[in-house]
DNA sequence: ATGAAAGCGCTAACAT
DNA sequence: ATGTTAGCGCTTTCAT
């Protein structure tokens, strides 16, 4: 009735083996075994042994998918990048996976592209899967995609930014504050003509802006014309940094300060100003965003501006874990703030 | 009896919605709305409509988990790098991002870490969720772990080196044929001094005996001391390069050959002979590693060796979705080459 | 400390 | 083309 024939041992150890396998084995109820396995507090010695044999022996591991519809905690948490490739939310990620790791999650990941188009696709698929969070790396942009994943119940984290209306938690820094300060840092050190060579991306756009604006406030450019800028596509490129240099040039012979969206940028327009025998900073001053690692190493060194991406990971690491263990965030936006590094180059 | 109270409805949309839901919505069987949302070929128009109605009117996003118990196919594929800083894997991970995507697979990522400690818990995690297949950077080294992903069934890809015995499949190329290739580059174009800056990982040291071994081979180092090679540690930096140029000099200053396991290295090993007034090509001749995006716009050029990461993950991409969707792959090693792209560093 | 029963949300297999 | 039934492998709940 209930069995209708003897189940067919796979050759394959491993595969089509069960917790039921495994208790059996062990002499116990299932539920026991998984006790055993998840809660060894709960189980007395000899039971504990006897489990850690069983799994020992068959080369036992438990299905997670399994598990995770009956335990409604799927130990994985999403994260969404525009893109992968582009080394400034690598940090991030790298310091996200660990954390979770440590802490017995994975990360699965998904890139966005830097087009909506894609966004809804890949959405549905992570609350598919049912994901004890996601971390999103800038803010969803599209209300369509915002309302999905409210509604999805998901604990929700927002990077690399900042906005007063967050999905759910937030952890980030003001792209405005970040061009005031650059504005103000290159001011003081008494640069007077200054352009902007960055990305047309969003958090580049406003960095940018931000950083025009205080320059005119300063008096550091007339009001009259538009700061120069220089655009381009992300993700960035050395050639388009010495492109942008040329251009600035051509526009402006007499710039004595640049500042770039990214450090890859600011590193093409190093390489094209020694090209051209401008010495740096002596004639033009430079300042990158990002401080990736080799910024330190260029000659000159980089001056620009760090941000904690390792901090941001480990923070929106901690925010979805204390959420997935069913603890409540008090602080559900972290600032995680900036600093200008001070080397060679301005 | 069976029914102890009627299920309380959720507030949230969304959370703890399930195709039954969905089903009696559309009035039809649960199974029915499985069909048209799965294989919608199977129902009929007026029914795939009523239940995509449904769909749109309820928010549904199908328990993945559930499904994936349900038919033993997780779509996901789960992928290991040794780290995801370190721009040499990124691009084969961004391709097989969106290759996967496209064929509605999702990616896991798991880093292992360059030491062989965190493998073993990482390769439980993901046998763990039953991926559909997986995808290793290099070739997994201890062989606990190759028994496990050997016994667990599951379709695997081991990337980024060619090994006479696989696990299962395999895209890759030699790093052998590497080095002895750079090594005749080098010689052709008169080369005589030469020396090396190299990663300590596996792959780069096999990169580096062979292209020394080569040397030795065509007379271009007599076979008493050994070749001069300056180690270090990956992740490969600029300033690695630099200090290992100063090195290499002190020890031999007549050098006019370096090859380098990456071209961070490379670019370091640049600038640094660019502050010592040593020219390239002219007196030191360059050669990198990877091809990175910004390996064209240096100054010189860089000549470096170029590996097809986007080809390797779609291959990769390509082996596992065949091996999902049940067919055979005939050929299950891929030598996907290498490429010396000539540029103006030698 | 251990176990029995029920069910998580879906799909495979077998009807009809 | 649609529905019924019986699980997938685990954990929750409620005994004992």
């Amino acid at each position: 009735m209930t069995a209708p024939a003897p189940v067919v041992r796979k050759g394959r150890k491993g595969a089509g083996l069960t917790l039921r396998d495994v208790a059996r084995l062990a002499g116990v109820a299932p539920i026991t075994a998984s006790r055993a396995l998840n809660t060894p507090d709960a189980v007395s010695e000899t039971v504990l042994k006897k489990v850690r044999d069983a799994v020992e022996r068959t080369g036992y591991v438990p299905n997670l998918l399994a598990g995770g519809l009956a335990s409604k905690k799927s130990r994985l948490v999403a994260a969404v990048v525009p893109t992968i490739v582009g080394p400034i939310f690598l940090e991030t990620v790298q310091s996200l996976t660990e954390a979770l790791a440590d802490a017995g999650y994975q990360l699965m990941l998904g890139q966005s592209g830097y087009e909506n188009s894609r966004e809804d696709a890949l959405l549905e698929a992570i609350i598919g899967r049912r994901p004890d969070g996601v971390v999103l790396t800038g803010i969803m942009r599209s209300p369509e995609s915002r309302k999905r994943l409210l509604a999805s119940g998901i604990p929700v984290v927002e990077t690399w930014d900042l906005t007063p209306t967050p999905i759910d938690m937030l952890v980030g820094f003001s792209h405005e504050a970040i061009g005031r300060e650059v504005a103000r840092y290159l001011h003081q050190r008494g640069r007077k003509k200054v352009a902007v060579v960055g990305g047309r991306d969003e958090r580049s756009q406003r960095r940018m802006n931000a950083f025009a604006q205080e320059c005119v406030a300063l008096g550091m450019h007339e009001g009259r014309a538009p700061l120069p800028m220089h655009h381009v596509t992300a993700p960035t490129t050395l050639g388009q940094g010495r492109q942008g240099l040329a251009e600035l040039l051509q526009a402006q012979p007499d710039l004595d300060a640049i500042f770039c969206s990214s450090d890859i940028l600011a590193m093409g327009v190093m390489i094209e100003a020694q090209v051209r025998g401008i010495a740096i900073p002596s004639q033009l001053a430079l300042m990158g965003f990002g401080d990736l690692s080799f910024s330190r190493d260029l000659h000159p060194q980089l001056t620009t501006v760090r941000i904690d991406g390792t901090g941001i990971g480990k923070a929106a690491a901690r925010f979805i874990i204390e959420r997935a263990e069913g603890r409540e965030v008090p602080e559900r936006v972290h600032d995680i703030g900036f600093t200008i590094i001070e080397r060679q180059s301005v």
